[in-house]
DNA sequence: TATCCGAATTGGATCGTTCAAGACGGCGAG
DNA sequence: CTCGCCGTCTTGAACGATCCAATTCGGATA
């Protein structure tokens, strides 16, 4: 190939001067529709590509996503990440935004990653898996004013920042709703202990959609970390102690131990797990799934929203988990 | 916050030029030491950081490197690759380097986004995963010459361009001589069809160790694509042929089908999977370990390798896989 | 016919960095 | 003493895009 292709390549080409290429590609409705026609010839016959780096240097705006890839610590709900990643990344790309991925083992070096890549990079935004109670990240993002996104609602004050969320309690209360109406009456719930914005939530469901039914959850529910074996283990107790004839989870990790604990009951226990990772469709667990990639475009959604100064747009996004049915349920 | 810290702003606290600055961080060598001081000692003052853009355009190195993130086909060996960007990312920070995710969902648009990404970001370079017979990405590539490694041997011309991968014959040679060393002699192996080069390899490897070892092999082994379901079947199709006391499978997901088709079996029959992913730690399958942390370490050392212009790398990395022993084997 | 108007186009300046070339002082050799 | 060299540092130009102000041009108006 021969000399690189600039703005100037394009201009010379199409006879008009560099600011009529920039116009064209940039506030194409100001230029006659002819010259539009030729310089859009001269773009595509040369095979111009805005030079990004320049672009940068003069709008100060990089057209970079920054998000976080985490360490798989459990592969099963791993993959939720994985997911959603994916799921970024196309629709970032749809909106002309690229997605750079950053790593950090700590709150404080993450922080100090925001800086460098603030700095550095000009980053126009970040987009955070989860936080926490009184999380330090948000709050530094917030106070420098740099957009970002959660996904995750900030559960001690929602309207904190943007994010975006799937209603755990709607799953978890759709999924015992659903076995309600199959004629279960005592429906357990094995999930993680209190204090995790996302595990009350979905406890809050199961227990909810109980006492809607008229059923007493008390004695029903476990909690215990994230694990096969916790439960395999919080299920024998269960079926030991109240003898459930269906569960509820707040994790594929748990309804796979709990599946294991339940082998050979007759008739045999219903099992509904939470995430619908794909482990719990190759072993046919019924699960409720969330819809991640519509989460990850709805994240970029509100990014583009106030990246492009539209105030228009909503800052706070709810998704509807549905229930995958398989025959553990 | 005040203006913007550019070199400017440092020359002028440090009381020397720009280029002076620029030579501190560029090329400290030819700065003389007291001079060097006063310039770091203003950088550290200000909190300047090199603007990454202006740079890129003086230098045409972007110092970003592509990666594709894949849609999750099978959760149970897509933490693989996920495993894998984090290590990339982290190796590739450490280096100097950012990790730029996209995705596509075929060949030819795959190539259209490298042209798109070389052209607007100036990409350094690509790291592919996995490559196929007669790959027209990495032809596309090495024809324009852009740096570029592939987790994954290129199986029909090794010399082609440089790649790292992990010894899958070493690894499944190794789990047979386990379970050789154990007494087993009837050692199966449930793989994937003949033509993938991954899947060749692995099957050689257990192979091989039979033929060492003075046992037949003939009859012993079974190909199907990768899924659970299809492991169990062809397992149960194995027990009832040929009666093997042990198993080797080419994945994780063939081995958890497996072992649900030889619960009960007594004595157990032995099952090693391959990957060692996080499902196989929470189920206790024994399992082949790649190591990915050190895989993703040797791209960057590649690329870097060939961006520093050291031409003394070797261009072929070989890893050795281990065996992570659980209570099936 | 002269003047004015707004749409379309032009040239110059600019973003922050690195490259290329040159300036400056001191030192040793001729 | 002068010359050239070396180590150190400075100055001007360039990368490729966008912003800004100025200019051209065709057509409408007085």
């Amino acid at each position: 190939m021969s000399e690189k292709v600039t703005i100037a390549t394009v201009a010379r080409h199409a006879r008009v001067s560099r600011q009529t290429v920039s116009n064209v590609l940039n506030a194409p409705h100001i230029v006659r529709e002819e010259t539009r026609l030729r310089v859009e010839d001269a773009i595509n016959t040369l095979g111009y590509r805005a030079n990004q780096a320049a672009r940068q240097m003069r709008t100060g705006r990089s057209r970079l996503i920054a998000a976080r890839i985490e360490p798989t610590r459990d592969g099963i709900n791993g993959s939720v990440l994985d997911r959603f990643l994916h799921g970024l990344t196309e629709t970032a790309d749809a909106a002309g935004y690229r997605v750079l991925l950053y790593t950090a083992s700590d709150d404080e070096r993450e922080i100090s990653t925001y800086d460098d890549l603030l700095g550095t990079y000009e980053l126009d935004a970040f987009v955070l898996v989860g936080t926490k109670h009184g999380d330090p990240r948000t709050a530094w993002l917030a106070e420098r004013d740099v957009p970002f996104v959660t996904f995750g609602r900030p559960w001690d004050a929602l309207d904190a920042h943007p994010w975006v969320d799937v209603d755990g309690a709607a799953g978890t209360a759709g999924a015992t709703r659903h076995l309600l109406a199959a004629g279960h009456r005592r429906i357990a719930f094995i999930g993680w202990p209190a204090g995790s914005g996302v595990g009350d939530d979905r406890r809050a469901g199961w227990r909810d959609a109980l006492h809607e039914a008229g059923v007493d959850p008390t004695g029903l529910h476990r909690e215990t970390e994230d694990g096969i074996a916790e439960g395999e283990r919080l299920m024998r107790d269960l079926l030991a102690a109240v003898a459930p004839t269906a569960v509820v989870c707040a994790s594929d990790s748990l309804a796979l131990g709990a599946l294991q604990a339940i082998r050979g009951t007759d008739p045999p226990v219903s099992v509904i797990g939470f995430d619908d990772t794909p482990v719990a469709a190759a072993v046919g667990l019924a699960s409720i799934s969330q819809p991640l990639g519509e989460a990850a475009a709805r994240c970029v959604d509100l990014l583009t929203g106030v990246l492009d100064g539209n105030h228009e747009t909503p800052t706070h996004v709810l998704l509807q988990p549905s229930l995958a049915l398989r025959h553990t349920a």
